[in-house]
RNA sequence: GCGACCGUAGCUCAGUUGGUUAGAGCGCCGGUUUGUGGUACCGGAGGUCGGGGAUUCGAGCUCCCUCGGUCGCCCCA
């Protein structure tokens, strides 16, 4: 590999062989049980103008200094690669009034950018699946999501070692009661805190709550829960979507010290965990956000979504079975090139998927054919002066073979 | 942004306390053999050992810098 040799971004992948089967596996499957569950497609701009992603946020976080892609247009107009979708999606909800269809189910899957250090399943363009219900502020929106997603994982294949994480973040009341206690309680503590979770303290002391650190952990587990700080409508609502989920056949564990990071988050907070990804275990997460989309200028609309990262579905999914053609087409003598390419369209056009075994040594593509795992061979060849078609195939599609090649003339 | 580990052929990797012209397997290309066949054998192409500097009579190997990769921390919409 030479200096000059080109490469690729940082944290960008080229995905081949049988990674590039998983991943379409995924989205295969995705596609499929959205339609199970009535959600409709939609495509959005891979790039918005750069408050759209910044605005919910609060312009002053890590995340929109330093971890969103955004650049300057032609026209000095800030703009960004989407990091996300649910900001896109509620922008286009906004700008196409679509407050028409709500309640609206929304299926979307595709490529995002964050700025980060790559490591296990993180990347800095990496896929998503999405689904979000918009203008829905009733619990069974939630429990609808959590039900596809479950369907989702079981019909992946990979929901053996996967736990739904299941919390509430409360009402803004709630919530607001909540992290006042937690303040009071980790301050008594500081001291005894890690350095970063005294900075998250004065920044984000909810992420006090996921830290890593042993120590920090050990503070958590004594810290106050949300349940003593719910309004009466948060814990209903709360218990409406475990009933749901208990009526649907989810099962789930509660996780009371599951946190997002942001302010627009409300009640449901959800994430699908695995313990086979190291340490970026989230496989699907998500969450009610009733907040959001006023903060971009829209009306009052509860709504609630999930995204989870096709890299890291398709690492848990593993390498599917190689595919083998149906039919190797070989070209054993060149003469007959045009007879073999005429066959193999045949054979295409009736669904049998068909590759053209004419390159290279004549002598060996045969045996190439045969190496490749083909379900059956149509062989071209000229023996003592005649053209001659042979056939290795097994019973009925030996049959159909023979049928389907019966017009072919030789001559 | 921080830390640890790793960069040798297209791929997976050997390469001794620093010592001649850097190797193997797989893959690829060609040939012989076989001739209803996944065989065996022979040959070939392909490397400035990630890049630069230093030490040395001599560096794939030691040291420094740099680039890239992997994993973790931070962050996580």
């Amino acid at each position: 590999m030479s200096q000059n040799t080109l490469k690729a971004i940082r944290g960008t992948q080229d995905i081949f062989g049988p990674e590039a089967e998983a991943f379409a596996f995924v989205v295969e499957t995705f596609e499929r049980v959205r339609k199970l569950y009535r959600f409709r497609r939609a495509e959005m701009p891979v790039f918005e103008k750069t408050e759209v992603f910044a605005r919910p946020l609060g312009e002053t976080t890590d995340v929109v200094s330093k971890e969103m892609y955004s650049f300057e247009d032609r026209g000095g107009e800030s703009l960004t690669l989407r990091p996300e979708f649910t900001a896109g999606i509620a922008r286009a909800f906004i700008t196409n009034g679509w407050q028409q269809h709500a309640p609206l189910k929304l299926a979307t899957h595709g490529p995002l950018f964050r700025y980060e250090r790559p490591q296990k399943g993180r990347y800095r363009q990496f896929h998503q699946i999405n689904a979000e219900v918009l203008g829905a502020g009733e619990p069974q929106a939630d429990v609808e999501l959590l039900a596809m997603a479950d369907q989702l994982l079981k019909e992946l294949g990979i929901d053996d070692g996967v736990t739904l994480q299941l919390n509430t973040l409360g009402d803004p009341e709630s919530r607001d009661a909540w992290r006042g206690a937690l303040v009071e309680y980790f301050e008594g503590h500081r001291g005894q805190l890690s350095e970063d979770s005294q900075t998250r303290l004065d920044v984000n002391p909810l992420r006090i709550l996921d830290s890593k650190n042993p120590g920090d952990q050990a503070i958590v587990a004594d810290a106050p829960p949300i349940d003593d700080f719910l309004t009466d409508e948060a814990r209903d609502f709360f218990r409406q979507v475990e009933a749901g989920l208990k009526a649907a056949g989810v099962e789930y564990v509660r996780n009371p010290r599951l946190v997002r990071g942001f302010d627009y988050y409300r009640h449901t907070a959800f994430e699908f965990v695995t313990d086979r990804l190291g340490a970026q275990g989230t496989v699907l997460g998500g969450g009610r956000y009733d907040g959001l989309i006023e903060t971009l200028g829209g009306l009052h609309t509860p709504s609630v979504g999930w995204a989870a990262g096709i890299e890291r579905l398709a690492m848990l999914v593993g390498e599917p079975a190689q595919s083998h053609a149906d039919v190797m087409v070989v070209v054993e003598n060149d003469v007959l090139l045009p007879k073999a390419i005429e066959a193999a369209q045949l054979l295409r056009r009736e669904g049998l998927s068909t590759e053209l075994m004419a390159s290279g040594s004549a002598r060996k593509r045969y045996d190439k054919a045969v190496k490749s795992g083909a379900v059956s061979i149509v062989a071209f060849d000229v023996r003592d002066g005649a053209n001659q078609m042979r056939f290795k195939a097994d019973g009925s599609l030996l049959e159909r073979l023979q049928d389907l090649t019966r017009t072919l003339s030789l001559d």
